[in-house]
DNA sequence: CTGTATCCTGATCGATACTG
DNA sequence: CAGTATCGATCAGGATACAG
């Protein structure tokens, strides 16, 4: 598998991961499985529908999300990842630990830069 | 390692991937070690001036490259992977392989798309 | 050679209101 | 309940010109 610059595939990656919310929408989704979309909104402090559909959307055309629709008043509809989106999980876990450590690093940073002005 | 929706991580390691030419500065790093401003410009054919500069300073911001200023005319810069940094390299080879299995997979997509539409 | 400084454009995000 | 429509703000990205 070639990675050279004109041959770099994790743009392809990084677009399904980028946007303000996927990655807590995937995590969420991966930890607890299928949720309906009040219960994502509900989880998710800050989100505006709309924003929360639009993610969904790209994420469902991407076929990393499946979206059932039950046919009923009111309406019930479910979201879960599906067999292919679980493939993400390892990538998301790694870049969880990574961010985790990378604060860390930056505070011990900080901290660095406060003693040295004092 | 917690990874609620409350604590998730992800972000802080996607901001420092994000950027359209980011990646690709960052395997060429990689692969290349140490290189001049003038070389990586030459390789990402398309990128101005600006753009490099910038990424290139907020990546340094992150500690994840290092920067190096030769003090003679004219001058000369080069720029490297921190120890640090090189702690991304698991996360963006997962994100490229992931990256090139997923277009491969848009394209099968589109394949059954076509059959089943004719 | 290695940058800064301006200005401009399009995409993204968000607040709000409305609907089957 | 689960959306869609509209409008405005903000921001990343890019073209261009200039500078140590």
């Amino acid at each position: 598998m070639e990675r050279k610059p004109d041959n770099c595939r994790v743009e392809d990656a990084l677009g399904i991961l980028v946007g303000k919310w996927k990655p807590v929408i995937l995590l969420y989704l991966l930890q607890e499985g299928t949720k309906r979309f009040s219960e994502l909104k509900r989880n998710m402090p800050g989100i505006t529908q709309k924003m929360l559909t639009k993610q969904l959307r790209e994420l469902e055309d991407e076929d990393i999300i499946a979206r059932v629709v039950y046919p009923q008043v009111p309406p019930k509809v479910e979201y879960s990842m599906t067999e292919y989106g679980r493939s993400l999980e390892p990538i998301l876990e790694a870049m969880h630990e990574w961010g985790a450590k990378h604060t860390e690093h930056k505070m011990e940073k900080q901290q660095n830069q406060l003693k040295s002005s004092s």
